[in-house]
Order: structure tokens, then sequence, then C-alpha cells
DNA sequence: CATTTACCTACTATGTCAATAGGCTAATTG
DNA sequence: CAATTAGCCTATTGACATAGTAGGTAAATG
């Protein structure tokens, strides 16, 4: 289940594409018309600015930018980045130590199939084309 | 994120599947091939039993029989019984109230789709394939 | 009737989620 | 250069879910 983190990261970065190639947009801005708390935002603002997704100028007429056009960031890198992994349980996250059942588990094929589509899913889906 | 709950479960009736059509296994065995607490698979167990995927008998030679062939059951089902739901986002499962902002959202799209698509996934998969 | 097996209630430690609180720092404008 | 504006940082919290444990009761068989 995708949290918070993830789906607001992703409403952030929409709210900025349909912005794009404008004057920086304070947070503030964003929070009200996304009606999220601007302090949580700012966790999740974080973590995307670390990730290079967007960028931060301070001081009067500051706020966020996108690094690239919308058309270049698939959704899956944006959940990603915000949620740790994509992965759907917990033996294929990255974390996860190499499972001693793997060799006979019957249920890893599934999962590594599922997972395969999910990551191609987000990935092929690009910023551009929620706008 | 799929728990271990639900990925406990599935192996149980994959466990159950291999030996269809002979005699009831005891929770013991397979607690023992899987390698999972029995105390814990019990609660999985019980899930199954209240779900009429499979049926527990009591005392000497009892144990767990599927109630019906491998192939007439999806992994869907199972994993929804056991998770609660399949949605991926808040916005989706069934115990969430309607969204205010379900007119506007930009992302509400994607999350429909990307539900359909894992719905169809796992309800297209069955316990059959897996053996 | 003793053994085996399922079934039931309750408890708990740990961790994650979804924030909130409150201040600090850095840049721009007048 | 002071005021404004906005980003940056650390810590804390309540609620809830996860992943189990513990110990007992009921039912069936031989």
């Amino acid at each position: 289940m995708i949290s918070t983190k993830g789906r607001y990261a992703l409403r952030v970065m929409v709210d900025l594409a349909e912005r794009y190639g404008n004057d920086a947009i304070p947070l503030k801005e964003i929070a009200e018309r996304q009606e999220i708390s601007k302090k949580y935002l700012e966790i999740i603002v974080k973590d995307l600015v670390r990730g290079k997704l967007i960028k931060g100028s301070s001081g009067k007429g500051g706020g966020y930018v996108l690094c690239r056009k919308p058309e270049e960031y698939s959704v899956g890198e944006i959940i990603e980045l915000t949620e740790g992994t994509l992965a759907p349980v917990y033996c294929l996250s990255s974390g996860a130590e190499v499972c001693p059942r793997a060799g006979v588990c019957k249920t890893l094929p599934l999962w590594n199939e599922f997972d395969r589509m999910v990551h191609d899913f987000f990935y092929n889906k690009k910023l551009s084309d929620l706008l």
C-alpha cells in the first residue's frame, strides 16, 4: 500500500509540473492548493530535493521548481524515492537479506512477475501523463 | 506492500494444493515444512476457514483440506481475504470515506488504472499455476 | 479415556505512519 | 541594513498495524 508520503510527493510534482516554466512556487502555495499541511510537506519536499527531482531557492520570490521537463520524470522514480522501495513484498526489497528458501519457494516466481509488472507500469508512466 | 499474513496464507494454500485429494494435513506438518511458527499460522488459517477457502477437522487424523480444486482458487481472493484489501492506496480501499478532492485529483486516475491492473493480475492467477 | 488435533481469547513488543512543535538559517527586497 | 520571506533542522507524539506469544478449551479417533 502506497503511503501518503508517496501520494503527496506525486501531487507536489504534478502541481509543479502544471506551472513549469514560470517562477518558483512557494511551498505555502502548494500546501494551500493541495490542502496538505505545509509542515508535513516540508519533510516530503526535502526528499525530493535530496533526490535532485526539484530545486529550492530561498528569499522573497523563492520557492520550488522542477529540475527537468515534466515528460522527463517517471512516476516510478518519484514514488520509489519517497517510499524507499517499489517492491510489493519484503523478500524483494533492497534491504532484505537473501531468503534461504528462495530456491524452493513456490510463491517467489509470482512475486517476481508482479514486481516486474509494477515496475514497468510506474516507470513507463511519465509525470506529463498526469496533466 | 503485501505482509507476511498474505504471503504465508498463500504458502499454506500451495502446501495444501500440492497434497490435494489425500487426507487432511495437520497444521503442525505445514508449519514444519514451511518453516513458519505454528502459533502464528493458526491466526492465518482461521481467516482461511472463515472465508470458506479451507476446512478443518479436529481429532486424530484431523487437519486441513481445500474446499475446492486448486484451479478454482484465484490468488487474488486468497490475498484479499487475508490482507483485507488489494487496494494500492488508501483512497481506493473499501473502508475509506469518499475523498472530497476526487473530482479534481490529478493522480486518482493513475491509482484507478493501477488498481485495475493489480486486481486483474491476481484474479487471473490460479492457485494451480503455482504448482 | 488418553491422545491428537483444531479452535479461542488475550496479550505484547516493535515499528511505521502521519503528522506537529518550535526554532534556526539563508536569501532577497525596499 | 533591517525586515521580510521562505527553506532547513531536530525532536516529539498519538494512533495504529505487524508479527508474533502464551495458555487454555473443544472435538474426534483409536
